[in-house]
DNA sequence: ATAACAAGTGCATTATATTGCACTTATCCC
DNA sequence: GGGATAAGTGCAATATAATGCACTTGTTAT
């Protein structure tokens, strides 16, 4: 039993609750694919249980999510399209629900920008000046970035971030299946 | 019970010996200041146990550390696979609903944090050195920006950005009823 | 060598997470 | 109306997290 006072557990109930709603699932076929009781499904939606960590991660699982996404301080909630955004410059958009857009205006030695990448989509980008710098923190979703040159390839998860120079080919990829989003920042000075 | 395999017990008791051998304590005095039996610290040191998020929890606060933090990947996950490229799992500090996340590594001429202000929260921050600049990114909800010294006031919404510089005090304050959340870079200038 | 402390083990006991089932309530559809 | 699905409740049964204690092992210091 325990209250529902702890505050981790709160996290939970509500990062669970609407997850499970926003993929369509009732408690009782999420409960199945997590191979727990639908009883203490409820029992956790409503906060009033104090879950074991391999609970927690099993639903977490079911849902796609990871064990960090489900604790975490309530979610950013209105991910999809569309939020408002104040834009400073052009936005280049690719008709497929992709968005890209600059935070800043131009011009600064930082650039920022939000993209959004639709399920599956790519984009490739050449090499720039020496240094520039790139730095990318994923909000939402997965994505793949491959730098050829180093015949590497990563897939970053939400809250991960990632730094590379700009002096190489490099093209992004969204693998999931649904949107994703992170910042990109670009460094202008050198640095060492 | 249950076997050592789950991922996130195993970063627990990793995070957690390490916290608590840091800090000079040992498993008797650790247990007593959570307020939990010797026994089970050992289990869960041990990777033993399927502990529950509360007794994580008192752990975590017995040693000043947020639950996210014990339950994170350890430290050494800072995988440097190819020298220009770097990828760092956020340090997140969160208390009482509010959420301050590093996204980079501390040392860069570039920092970069993920904020997330709990509904009424407010933070207060003193001047720092000249040429320093700061870029805020709001995602999420509402934030006002408090610049005494200019006798300056911004709400900002989400999808707006606003650069000023940091050496005056400043604070925020999410005035919403929801819990607010954005990036904030701060950009360190060699010189000038 | 003895004492003292920290860490690990085995096991019975207690507390509670988790289950299963029967039931209610509400909504939607035919 | 009746039938179907989703969500929430109460309660006994079971599994297991959590405790307490006695014990071993290893280390350090006197």
């Amino acid at each position: 039993m325990s209250n529902g006072s702890l505050e981790v557990m709160q996290n939970v109930s509500a990062n669970l609750r609407l997850a499970r709603q926003q993929q369509g699932y009732s408690q009782e076929r999420l409960a199945e694919l997590a191979g727990i009781s639908r009883r203490m499904l409820v029992n956790i939606e409503a906060g009033e249980s104090n879950a074991s960590i391999a609970t927690v991660d099993k639903l977490a699982s079911a849902l796609g999510m990871s064990f960090a996404e489900v604790v975490r301080p309530p979610p950013l909630a209105d991910k999809e399209l569309g939020l408002p955004l104040r834009i400073w410059q052009g936005v280049q958009d690719d008709s497929h629900g992709s968005l890209l857009e600059s935070v800043l205006k131009p011009g600064m030695t930082l650039e920022l920008w939000r993209w959004q990448l639709a399920a599956g989509d790519s984009y490739h980008a050449e090499a720039d000046a020496p240094g520039c710098h790139e730095v990318l923190y994923m909000l939402d979703g997965q994505l793949e970035l491959l730098l050829p040159q180093q015949q590497q390839r990563h897939v970053l998860q939400a809250g991960q971030s990632l730094t590379f120079a700009l002096d190489q080919v490099y093209s992004y990829h969204n693998p999931g299946l649904v949107v994703c989003a992170f910042t990109k920042s670009i460094l202008m000075y050198p640095h060492a």
